[in-house]
DNA sequence: ATATAAAGTCAACAAATGTTGACGTGCGTG
DNA sequence: CACGCACGTCAACATTTGTTGACTTTATAT
């Protein structure tokens, strides 16, 4: 039996094209939207044919739901103690490149991109729904977990579209270190129950 | 001399013709994205032809940046102190229609769907920070103006995002009357300089 | 009534879209 | 060696997009 991955005797392989298929589509997304991605841009950015992505993801609402769905990934994952929760939400916005939440906000990102072209609507909001409120008023816990939860991810999904949709010039240094350590308060006010 | 209105004595004025189209422009992208738009769509609307909408306004873009800009409505009106901003920027989420406030959040809502679409994005980051963060900052006054009306600003976009963009299920009642009363604390926290 | 200019309609264009089928190529096995 | 299969390429398709030019209709002015 083979092996799945790719075998170096084999000069081509499908399954990493489809991974560099599957890469190419996913960074395309995370900067654009639905709309104005184009299966030739994954397919020049992969270094395939274009016919190679209809061929493996079906249709491009196809792909857009396995990106989104974040391929091997599983669901949303977030501090499991409402106390840890506010510093989450600022590292979500921090630009560091941290490998765990780096998933997360991609998948955010990749759903505010998208949100309003109808053929991706309707899977994003599955999604965040599912994914991503539902755990987050979880965590949140009572009184007023949902209306919490969606207050803190209005916050975070604002401040990440200033920032990335909508680039916004940067802050002067002081007046960035208030607005991180405003945006902590905020957080902290919403999230955490007894403040 | 003619009057530039309509004289009822004609059947057919460019001048309200124009009017219709502009209409059916600005609703079609209050409700769906720039790209997702179609000329056909807006002509369809107004009920004229689609070579119209392309001869009265020059291009598409040319079309978006004129209903951005609001018609003749000019610029963002806010009030005027402090202190009745919080109170503002709740309207702004409320949906109630307010002619004032209507005008403001249309333009919002229309800067929000269609932020990811290359073509507008330009049009639309100048619009708003020339017409929205700049004036906001400014009745917001120091310390940190520009920081605390980004905050504010993110605060009012991420939630109009959720409600409008991604249509949230309607939280139950308590629950939003603790959203709304928690919504207006963060703004007052935000936008009045001594809280 | 006839000419003139505005207002609108029709058809077509070039380009780009997602998707599909036929065809070529190199590998491992009979 | 030759067959068959996995992998990939090429070309074309049907649609839709924004935009433009030529033509027709309508109302005013001479």
């Amino acid at each position: 039996m083979d092996e799945t991955l790719c075998m170096p005797r084999r000069r081509k392989c499908a399954a990493t094209t489809r991974e560099m298929i599957f890469e190419a589509a996913r960074a395309r997304f995370l900067s654009e939207s639905y709309d104005t991605v184009g299966m030739r841009d994954i397919a020049r950015d992969a270094g395939v044919d274009v016919a190679l992505v209809s061929r493996y993801f079906g249709s491009k609402e196809d792909l857009f739901r396995l990106v989104l769905k974040g391929g091997e990934d599983r669901k949303f994952e977030l501090p499991g103690n409402a106390a840890e929760l506010p510093a989450f939400f600022l590292s979500m916005i921090a630009q560091g490149e941290d490998a765990e939440c780096g998933h997360q906000r991609d998948k955010l990102m990749i759903m505010l991109r998208s949100a309003s072209s109808p053929a991706a609507a309707e899977v994003i909001r599955s999604s965040f729904g599912r994914d991503v409120l539902e755990p987050l008023a979880g965590v949140i816990g009572e009184p007023n977990a949902d209306a919490r939860a969606v207050l803190a991810m209005a916050l975070l999904i604002g401040t990440n579209f200033l920032k990335t949709v909508m680039p916004i010039e940067p802050l002067s240094q002081d007046e960035l270190s208030h607005f991180r350590a405003e945006l902590l308060r905020l957080f902290e006010r919403v999230l955490v129950p007894q403040a």
